[in-house]
DNA sequence: CATAATAAGCGTATCATGAACATTTATTAT
DNA sequence: ATAATAAATGTTCATGATACGCTTATTATG
């Protein structure tokens, strides 16, 4: 059998395989992307999502935690793998094929001198530049799964702190959505879903009356997801 | 740069890249699959999705095109990347990851002698057998892709003749998302589309009154995917 | 030729959900 | 004491989803 695998096997061509993560972060009121400096050609000193080929013995999975981990120090950053993209003129260098992956990191979590040292930078979405090969397709293509995602699971609740208010959840979702919401609407929204513990602390650095403070119930998000809900905003 | 390159590429190790075809098709109140008996190790001898290796100057969607093409005869199949499924161990033989592609055909359309001469079969959806290597797991992501899909984009007209009746369209909605759904309610948001030309000629095949066929109205349907719609049934 | 049988086709009432919109409240700074 | 600021709350209206029963066109049959 080993040799009909070879036979089969052989005439074919093998190539690089990557994968490239398109981490979102919030901050201040701005959707941000982590991107850094490509070392290596092509493109070597542009702008870059962060990325790495794939080990030959390595799931690809476990490259993008490696990746996420490597670059961010933290270990269960929340990813999911948004498509390959495979065009064979995408890399100069040589036949390439990437999977992108998009991930959401709560900004605060993250340890900036890990960030630092690889010589990376969150990005203001708005403002990012042109980034290498097809990196800049890779963006656009993650923020439209991020905003169909956000509709159907409050995936957004993974850019915050484990401690947020309301008026800051609802500025994250205007950030993905680049448009403002009326703020009723939204607390209405929210609260009917029953995900959400109220604490008796308040987060004053943004008014005088101090907005409460919340927090993710997990569990009853587990339901909700079950019993497939909608959180179309 | 020629050198640099070739330094930093070559202590990478190099993969198999393969695309794998999730071919539905609808025919007789039954939603299918397209799945062939695999010709090589690893499984050979399993039904299996219909794939093929990606050549080294292919492009991974034009590698796609081909399969269908060569499988079906057809030329301009409706299809799309779901995802890469990449685990080290999905392929015994030599580390391989695969693309999926889930496509859509319209059963009447395809060349059957073609089919057949490759030991294609189409199953019934519900009767799938064991597939080879992850092409169980591949098919299961493939239909929850397809119903989210058909919620947002009529697609399911794809899989219909050019002209059919709205109680055929119903019944590929019902074997897609496998349950029953009121005529009156069906007829009502279809209509309401305005993505239906109504023809003067009947079906009679499944009724002594005959049910009137239609046709798509392309022109109206690409209207409506700009401003933003909502099939949800 | 009358009648039975069958699926196609249509309309209405009710309910749930999203959208629009203004005022009061808690707190700090002056 | 007052002004300033953002947080918090409730109601109405429109739209779309769901539930539900009756009529119609046609063929087969006795």
């Amino acid at each position: 059998m080993a040799k009909q695998l070879i036979d089969y096997y052989s005439h074919i061509g093998k190539m690089y395989v990557a994968t490239d993560c398109i981490i979102f972060g919030f901050d201040s009121g701005e959707l941000k992307l982590l991107v850094f400096k490509r070392r290596v050609e092509p493109n070597k000193g542009l702008w870059s999502l962060i990325g790495s080929f794939v080990e030959i013995d390595e799931d690809v999975d476990k490259a993008a935690s490696r990746i996420l981990k490597e670059i961010t120090g933290i270990s269960n950053v929340f990813f999911e793998q948004l498509m390959a993209y495979g065009k064979v003129e995408r890399d100069p260098g040589y036949r390439c094929i990437s999977i992108a992956q998009y991930a959401l990191i709560r900004i605060d979590d993250y340890d900036e001198k890990l960030v630092e040292s690889h010589g990376a930078f969150w990005y203001k979405f708005e403002d990012l530049p042109t980034l290498a090969l097809d990196h800049n397709l890779m963006v656009l293509d993650g923020l439209k799964r991020l905003r169909r995602r956000a509709k159907y699971q409050p995936i957004g609740f993974e850019l915050l702190p484990e401690k947020f208010t309301i008026p800051q959840l609802q500025a994250l979702y205007e950030a993905i959505y680049q448009r403002k919401l009326d703020s009723r609407n939204f607390r209405k929204k929210v609260n009917s879903l029953n995900v959400l513990i109220k604490l008796d602390e308040k987060d004053k650095t943004s008014s005088k009356r101090g907005a409460y403070l919340h927090k993710f119930n997990h569990e009853n998000y587990n339901k909700l997801l079950l019993s497939g809900f909608n959180f179309e905003i």
